[in-house]
DNA sequence: TTGTACGCGTTATCAA
DNA sequence: TTGATAACGCGTACAA
């Protein structure tokens, strides 16, 4: 941050106050519109740009909003941001990114840093590895409106936007349940993560609807990443064959990329062998050999809706907590076997 | 930003002065050891959390850089993006994200953003839709460190850090030649952006360099998204079937997809009737049902550079204004007719 | 080791 | 319409 034009540079320029620099830059009504003119020539000419750290201070306000994403490069993500950033810049506030990399510990830092620089806001979608939220609830004593986006912290007092997880977990299950699939195996998310959760809830409930045996055997913990689907599934084909699951569900669309692999690995086909279903609809999951089926979450819409409750937060104190369901909507390709 | 709690509450609470909780808290060695932990305990249980703002202003360094991104969602992007975060954040320097969406008059407010809240350094990669380069020449004037990535502007006194555009251009360009096709088309960026510029020159390099004979008829300005792809090469689906170009370079992955679609919409296949070739190798191109042949772009590498270059500017007067280029790598799928 | 005074650049407030 | 002063919360420099 070097040394700048300020306000009062201008105004010994003119021979005036630094107020009446202020004033007439800031669009003031009460100054006189000659005087006026030439502090805008002058401000011009000397290349002042107005120190938005003093004015944020001075105000106790930064027009930032802070935003922590668990994985930048999942493609719900970027997708997401544009609806954020679009809100937020027609409203005038700014964001300051941070990327927790899916670590709990680096979840902290990022709002430790957010809190700090006095940010307006935050918008926040959990990271994979949390184990407890010490870290939302001091985030939520410190007063600064907070709002979960996709992974949710519920019961603390912080507005939610996410999709019906349960709902849509429940739904696709149950399109592999119409296939006469009955040995399906679920790749989950952590517990301690709300889409985790509740996707895992949709599948059981789905089983249980159709009379179908709920078995611990057929829940592996996946994570979110490809990698982790792929390790995930391995241990389900690593199964007396007898056992082996006839159908998968994964928690989302990079886990199912992972489990496809561990499965054509082995030699087997989808969905002659294994059916598989994911949910988030990647952008490349309608392009793999097999497309495959999964769930739409509208990422854009999620982000947008987000950031619009967020800002009702911070600019009116009344603004009710609220959680805030979208739908989504079930996209059928090949990898669940139609066609 | 509401009303928080400062170093000066937690020195009351003691009986002792604001400086010496800030010295305590910032691990200054002048303190005893015994204040010093009464500091740290009062400090966290009132919930202290020292003001970035305050210090940005006290100290005329917000530890903060900006970054300017085109389009979020190109695949190229949040993968440099997590390269610039996660130099950024070992070096202790926070993001400020802004989006262009390849507008040239966002892009000019994202600029006024930053400088107004007085980052420590800019890093931008020009939108599609720049004309002139003013905005970057105000930023070079107000002597904000600037290092321009991928989409670069030379010649102004900043630092870039890019692909070997032309280079790979041409070598991909080459690479259809050795298919002996000689109708080549280009769908080109636009000139007022760098890799627009260099890559259309690397197409014609390589035309030159093979004694093929070069077109303006078989140039046709696309952008750098998908539906800019379809448009133009829609145009040159529409020329003379004698004069149809039997292969094209797209001047990336997002306009080759349009280009495929606007071919399989004529019910033209890939590549007996047209071949296609593109650059950035987006995560999706070799997911395609013709898997695209494209140029790889070490995205992180170039976000990573660029953040290094830009701390070293920061950081250190006497940092030299470099261009770095990065090398890429030529890979070689289906479309392009090999195979 | 600890404290006091001042400055960072802006806006709100009150006075002229 | 304009100006002087205080305040925002911190760190530097110097004094005790």
């Amino acid at each position: 941050m070097s040394k700048r034009v300020t306000a009062k540079q201008v105004a010994e320029e003119l021979n005036i106050s630094i107020m009446t620099v202020s004033r007439a830059l800031s669009g003031s009504p009460n100054v006189d519109h000659r005087t006026k003119e030439k502090v805008i020539e002058t401000a011009r000419r000397l290349g002042y740009v107005p120190n938005q750290i003093a004015k944020s201070l001075a105000l106790q306000k930064t027009d930032t909003i802070g935003v922590v994403v668990p994985e930048i490069t999942h493609s719900f993500f970027p997708e997401a941001i544009r609806g954020i950033e679009k809100v937020t810049y027609s409203a005038g506030y700014h964001l300051i990114l941070t990327h927790s990399a899916e670590n709990a510990e680096r979840e902290m830092d990022a709002l430790k840093t957010l809190a700090a620089k006095r940010v307006d806001g935050i918008l926040i979608s959990t990271a994979e590895s949390v184990t407890d939220y010490d870290i939302y609830s001091d985030i939520m004593n410190l007063k600064i409106p907070t709002v979960f986006y996709d992974r949710c912290v519920m019961g603390i007092g912080a507005s939610c936007v996410c999709v019906n997880d349960k709902h849509g977990a429940k739904k696709i299950t149950e399109h592999l349940i119409e296939h006469k699939y009955k040995k399906i195996a679920h790749l989950c998310g952590p517990l301690s993560v709300s889409i985790g959760r509740l996707r895992l809830a949709g599948y059981k409930k789905a089983l249980q609807d159709h009379n179908l045996v709920f078995s611990e055997d057929y829940v592996v913990e996946s994570g979110f990443h490809e990698d982790g689907g792929f390790r995930a599934m391995d241990k389900l084909l690593d199964l007396p064959e007898k056992k082996r699951p006839r159908a998968v569900f994964a928690v989302n669309d990079p886990a199912a990329f992972g489990a496809m692999k561990a499965i054509f690995k082995r030699g087997l086909s989808i969905p002659q062998d294994i059916a598989i279903v994911g949910f988030s609809d990647d952008i490349r999951a309608e392009l793999l050999p097999v497309p495959l089926t999964t769930i739409r979450q509208p990422a854009f819409e999620v982000g947008k809706k987000a950031v619009e409750k967020l800002i009702g937060h911070i600019e009116n104190e009344e603004e009710k907590i609220d959680k805030i369901v979208i739908d989504t909507e079930i996209i059928i390709r090949k990898s669940c076997g139609c066609n």
